[in-house]
Formats: structure tokens, sequence, C-alpha cells
DNA sequence: TATGAAACGCGCAATATCCATCACAAACAA
DNA sequence: TTGTTTGTGATGGATATTGCGCGTTTCATA
């Protein structure tokens, strides 16, 4: 039984199930869960079958974008930071929103809230908060990502560069308190940084995995922010010295 | 029996039956109520049911706005007229399409094409058409409307005047043979006008109830567009005088 | 409108699953 | 033989799911 074998029988126990748990597999393969998991994880990212908690399903017929995927990930984190993040917002601000997981969740939670000015360069955000009570929401322009609804590059920047916002809330590829924010590209760096220039207060949204992360593109220090929200109190040396350079640090419970 | 499994079970036992309780949901899927909840909770954000007090119904008709309410109207002949207005698009063009329910339609029929150069100012539609093979789309700016997502206003006008198209698809809001192209709104006529002018083709598609109406903003004469896609052969004199403004009047059946 | 019962949502703790990492063994090349 | 690569199993911490308790909200009926 080789492994382009045991591939073959997932993927033909999934086609005539429609589901098939991991134990189950592993059984009837008489090989561990780890190396089922291991099979899936690399049927999964050829888009031949869909990773569901605890097994395996069909591939989803809405292509179910990375984006999406990740939305779906530390959801619990995410929204004790949203509502953390929300919280800091009142009434009648105007607020620049990034794209990310993170901001979607905060955008879900700042639906309390009312007679906001917002401007984001996310369809997402932008649909869930336009509707909301006296809400008056701008989309930037841009070629739109098919990923995850948003739109980057030159003109979105410029766009963005109209509003003096009270607050920016941005997501981010990684935290470093030496190193600063990193981004995973190019634009989304470029994004943030005409953000950070356009608001009184930029609060960064990262769940503690970012902390623990590098990403290619530095765009900004620490000095330039002013509030981190995150989930889990950070080891003394890293809040000391974000709090060493000014930033507020928010630990959501 | 994982959760995608009975997140499966749920979503049919409710297009079978209309609606289904929670109790039932919970004794007969084998798990409690409160994880029946989350699954309906997740279930209704992702908008596959509506959530009710006492268990779930299907996706909401009530609390639509007058958009989606609209999008429910005369959908046959708008999908007929939209199969037709997309038969007109060539794969690789560049389409400039305009906020509009018969145009989310026809963005919809147009994902069978690809490579195509897609300019809107509907976030619908622009996601719609971004992940279709090959496909870019780019996305104007401005207030967004709750009502449609769609953005208009100057800064929309001015990021569609960049692009030169092939074709560009309208909704109107009436259209008169002798009086022309109307619209509800003068922000929605200013948007069309750019639209028309920076398109070698423009390309209407009205049913057949905007011909028996008005609309209180004229925005342009039958001769500035090329093609009028409707679903109803229309009364001979109405047809002879759009043909002799030079427009090919397309009737999809 | 008032009131009791049902339904709801949140937080907690227990359990199951996932994933990064290391360790080991077989296959293969030098 | 020796070293490298590849596939598999095992381990432990992180993450996800679930059922239950409890205070709050909503609904139906008086």
């Amino acid at each position: 039984m080789h492994a382009t074998e045991r591939q073959n029988a997932i993927v033909a126990a999934v086609e005539s199930t429609g589901v098939a748990g991991i134990a189950d597999l592993a059984a009837s393969l008489g090989v561990s869960d780890e190396t089922i998991r291991r099979d899936i994880r690399y049927l999964a990212g050829r888009g031949l079958v869909r990773k569901v908690h605890g097994g395996v399903a069909l591939p989803d017929p809405l292509r179910e974008t990375a984006f999406r995927q990740r939305m779906g990930e530390r959801t619990q984190a995410k929204r004790a930071i949203a509502r953390a993040a929300a919280a800091l917002i009142a009434p009648g601000e105007t607020v620049i929103l990034d794209t990310g997981t993170t901001t979607a969740y905060v955008a879900q939670a700042m639906t309390e809230l009312r007679d906001l000015l917002v401007v984001t360069n996310s369809t997402d955000i932008a649909r869930t908060l336009a509707g909301g009570q006296g809400n008056r929401v701008y989309m930037a322009c841009g070629e739109l990502r098919a990923d995850d609804g948003a739109v980057l590059g030159h003109h979105a920047i410029s766009y963005v560069r109209q509003f003096q916002a009270h607050s920016a809330i941005l997501s981010i590829g990684a935290l470093d308190p030496l190193i600063g924010l990193m981004d995973h590209h190019v634009a989304e760096a470029d994004f943030s940084t005409a953000v950070i220039a356009h608001a009184e207060r930029a609060i960064v949204v990262a769940d503690h995995t970012k902390f623990a992360r590098r990403a290619p593109v530095r765009f900004a220090g620490l000095d330039q922010i002013d509030v981190v929200v995150t989930d889990r109190a950070l080891p003394r040396e890293a809040a000391d010295a974000i709090e060493a350079a000014g930033v507020t640090l928010v630990v959501a419970d």
C-alpha cells in the first residue's frame, strides 16, 4: 500500500459516502491517524477533497477561498479582540478599516455603533457596515482581489488620503516588538502606511500568533501606532518593549 | 456524525419542510440543543438559513432590501435577458457593468466567460466576477449605498474614465423611444453617462416594464447607445423608432 | 400590559482533533 | 559501508467542538 494508493482510496471513500472520518480511514487503511491527516492535507491542497474537523468531505462547490478558511480559524480569539477593538470606537467617529480576517470581525462588532463614517478597502467590511443606523461607508477603488474581496493599489491609497480619520484599524501579517509591523505583500504594506498617516490613532488588531511570526515587508515601527489589541498576555519583555514605544497594549479576555 | 454532516442535514431539513425546530433537530441528530443553535448561528451567518425563535427557516424573505426584493421580481425575464446580453460579450473583452438587478443577472451569466477585464460600481457584481478564470475586476470608489452595495459619485465617475471598454452594460430606470434613457437619481444618471462615453458599444438591458414607465432624470438619447436587450417584442411603432436611431434590438426568448 | 415558560447566548470545562516537531526505519545513492 | 532522502509513527501543546449551567431575552397567553 503506497501513499498514492492510499490517497486514491481516501478520495474514493469520500466520493461514495460524502464524508469520511479520520479514525475510520486510519483503521480501514491500516495506518496511523497522522498519516491520514497528511494525505488529507495534501489532497485538500489540490482541491480534490475538503478538510473538515474530524474528517474529510467532498470539495466545496462554492470555492472556499483561503480567506474564508482563515475566517474560521481562531474565531474565539478574533471575536474577543474584535469586541475590545470596537469598544475603543465611539459613535460618530470616522474610522478607516483595512481588509483582514480580524478586521472583518471588528466590523461585525462595530455594527452596534451608529453614525460612523467608515472608509475601507474591503467589500465585505463595507457591506457589513453599510446599512447601520446613520453610518456612511466609503469604499476605496482598485483591482479587486478574488480571495478576500479587497482592493489595493495606488488608487485605493489616494482615495483614502482624502480622509482624516479619528481611528484606523489595521490587520497585519506579523508584529515584532523590535522590528515593528510587517505584511505579506508590498501592496498591503503601502496601503497600511497610507492608512496610518491619515488617522489620529492607529489601532492594530493581532491575535497572539502574529507575535510569533515574521512577514517579508516591514512598513512601520511601533512608534507610528497607538494601540495594539491582542488576545493573550505577551511575555514581559515584549510587553515592555511595546509600552516603551508609547503604545497602549490591550489584552482582550 | 461530524459538524459538517450535521449542518448539511439541517439545511436539508429546512429545505424540505420550510421550517425545523431546535429540539426536533437536536433529537434526530443526537446532539444537544446548544450545538444545534451553534450550527444555526453559523449557517445563518452564511445566509444559508434564517434563524427564527425556536428554530430555523428558509433564508430571509422579509428583511430584504428593496434591491433584493427587485432581484426576485421577473427573474425569468431577467435571466433570459442576461443570457442574451452575455452572449454579446467575447472572452478577453473589457466590459463596464453598471449596478442594477438586471446587470447583476448579466454578471452571473458572464461567469462562463474568461479573461475579462471588468469595471463596475457594484460590489455584488465585482464579487461575482472576481475569481473567474483569468478575469481582472476593477471596483470604482465612492460612498456605498446600503441598498444595493453600489458606489456612485464623482470619484466613481473619474475612476471609470480611466478605462476604455469594448462594451458597457447598463441598467436603466426607464426607456422611451422618443425621450431616450431615464434614471431615478441624478447620481445614477451621471454615472451612466460616463460609462456610455467610455465604451465603444453601449448595451442597455431592460425588461419590458421599463418601456411602460418614466423616470425623472433623462441622461441619454437613443443615438448614444448601440444595443437594447429586452424580453418581449415591443409594439411595432416603438421597435421602429429604436431601430431608426441605429440601435440593435435584441429580444431574448 | 403583565407574567410565566420557553428559548437564547455566553462562559466554562471536558473531550476530541489538529499540527509542528522529533525520532525512527526503509530505500537509495555515493 | 555511510550518508541522504522519504515516509511513517509518536508526542505534546494549541485549537476546536461540545454539553451544561445560569442569567437574560423573547414569546404567548391571560
